[in-house]
DNA sequence: GATGAATGAGGCTTCATTCAT
DNA sequence: AATGAATGAAGCCTCATTCAT
């Protein structure tokens, strides 16, 4: 009885399993439809099933993986309350899951700013995920922790800085166990944002 | 015999100029040859006489708005040998370029990263770029004025700073006069990379 | 244990009467079997269940919709002898299912020469339905009270005027209840027919 | 130099021309645009550059056909003012149309009321063809020759005895010489709309 | 150099129909 | 009988590119 649920499961992920790598590895319009459904092992038909479009397939995928990601981040994560020591605590998962998860880094990296993907689902994408890192600032920023710089503008340098530590380490994953440069990406960043 | 000079390097550049705001506003593969021509006010042919393909006008795109960039950044640039000094220059000079060159600006955001972009080319085009950043760094790295960090790490860790900047700037043009936002921009970069 | 083959009966004519009205309003090929299924509120596979194929739906529903019409033709209606009389009957009930029968109407106008349904239905139904005609018209002859023309042509004629008077009043339903309108109709018949 | 022009016309009219022959015999929904494109020799994409959609063509071929038409029924007509022997002059004409162009003619019987022509195209050719035939019938009225029914209902007629006429001729071309055929065809018309 | 009609491969999507449950 | 996920053939249309003028 099972059969029946994890069959139409496992279609639609494997669909989803198929585009991500596709469109990581070839670009959304180098992509077909048709490659997709035959690298997922199912026919085209049944691709239009469970997605009304190819746009709806890049659309949930980002959606998907931006959930994940966003559950990663919350699981087994209790804030102490000292700012440095959440942030760099945060900074470490992020780093942890993007080299858990290069395909889904890469794909994050290659999308999160391009015109293939719906406007209105990245921004509900972008705004839902950085609204847990706002907070923060906005704390930080109260306890003279963090530099008390335009928030706006610490919102972006602090997403700017992520993303380059993330497409360093999903460039050199065998670094991703070296103490050094994970302290080093981290110290960066909080020199950046805490107060002098 | 001017004029007809003028005439080829006018429409070669009209082209030009409707890709730039085409590829920006609707993505690479959602803009035509045939509109492209069409808001150039040229038949397709023409189109196709200075250029041979459509991603070479996405090449020469890129390269032509590098280079503007490049020639940007060094004119009237001499470095005093004042390592913080001279970065503030030249970040705040970026910033100029990105409030004065919006399009050009979303454009290199949008298509750095992208697949739509020959991968070649791409590759050329940033090495060229963050040459002069690389040097910079090594210099302040032997003076003991920036962090001794691994390099790689503070190559990307700068990119994206910077790119978090112009973004922010691009978005928020009216803040490009603002003293505070600007000088904030450039201290929270400068915090990064420093040695404590 | 009635109640299951009510559903049945149920379930097929609720897939004729939403193919009825989904064909008139949207024409033959523009309705997908899922949109009946769904207007009818059954799945696809039941659709095909009780039909074996989409034009099959198409037959049964011309030569439902044609006997529906012969019904009604030969109820409670006894031919007088009296010629014109007899016609003026036929041909006010004619109207009234027209009137009663829009949907109905409507898809016989615009399927009796369409290419969507199948010759062979179209041929049969046309000549069932006209049989009867085809005897009055000769009988009128003989007794002088019809003109003298050729009969294919009376025959046509006959088709084409009937054709136009359900047209005017499916269009004009309020009319219907108009004796003026009515009586008008059937002269404007009457005197093509009838010998000067 | 002329040869440019007719090569575009060519194409253009090829295109209609096998459309019309292919809708005519095997319907809208059955004739695919490649069939179209091939059987009139040219490529797919051409037809694409001349008509903007499938239902264009049909748009197109509706309006050159009723414009032909209209065109043949005004040239070498002039209204002697007896209205009975201009409407006999004017339906001879219609007759010997249909006769000379069967398919144009089948065409319109298959097309006039069909789902498959857009509503828009449909309604401006009927009201610009039949506009000519309201003049006739209030002149008519007026003079006392044609019968005081109302106008709407003697328009309905009108044009489903012109269809008959046309669809009896079109299938029996053998007996558009036939001299009796033809003006019992014209009486039986007339004697409908003639006052008694 | 400039033009734009022509090309045809290929993409996205629809849909009638089947079949395992 | 009823369901609806799955199928894959086929259709409409787009578009980069060519070429004759």
């Amino acid at each position: 009885m099972s059969s029946k649920t994890t069959t139409t499961t496992d279609k639609k992920q494997a669909i989803l399993d198929s585009a991500l790598l596709l469109f990581v590895s070839k670009g959304f319009n180098a992509t077909s439809t048709a490659s997709i459904a035959k690298a997922a092992g199912v026919a085209t038909g049944t691709l239009f099933h469970h997605f009304s479009t190819k746009n709806d397939i890049m659309s949930q995928l980002f959606l998907s993986i931006k959930q994940e990601f966003a559950n990663n981040m919350v699981s087994n994560t209790q804030l102490s309350g000292d700012i440095e020591k959440d942030a760099n605590n945060l900074w470490q998962k992020a780093i942890d899951w993007a080299i858990a998860q290069p395909l889904k880094q890469l794909f994050f990296l290659q999308y999160s700013m391009s015109a293939d993907i719906d406007v209105a689902v990245r921004k509900q994408a972008m705004t839902s995920i950085l609204g847990f890192v706002v907070e923060l600032i906005e704390q930080g920023k109260q306890q003279g922790i963090i530099a008390n710089f335009p928030s706006e503008l610490l919102l972006e340098n602090c997403h700017g800085q992520y993303l380059a530590a993330i497409r360093f380490f999903t460039d050199n994953p065998q670094l991703g166990s070296d103490e050094q440069h994970r302290s080093a990406s981290f110290k960066l960043f909080w020199h950046a944002m805490k107060a002098q």
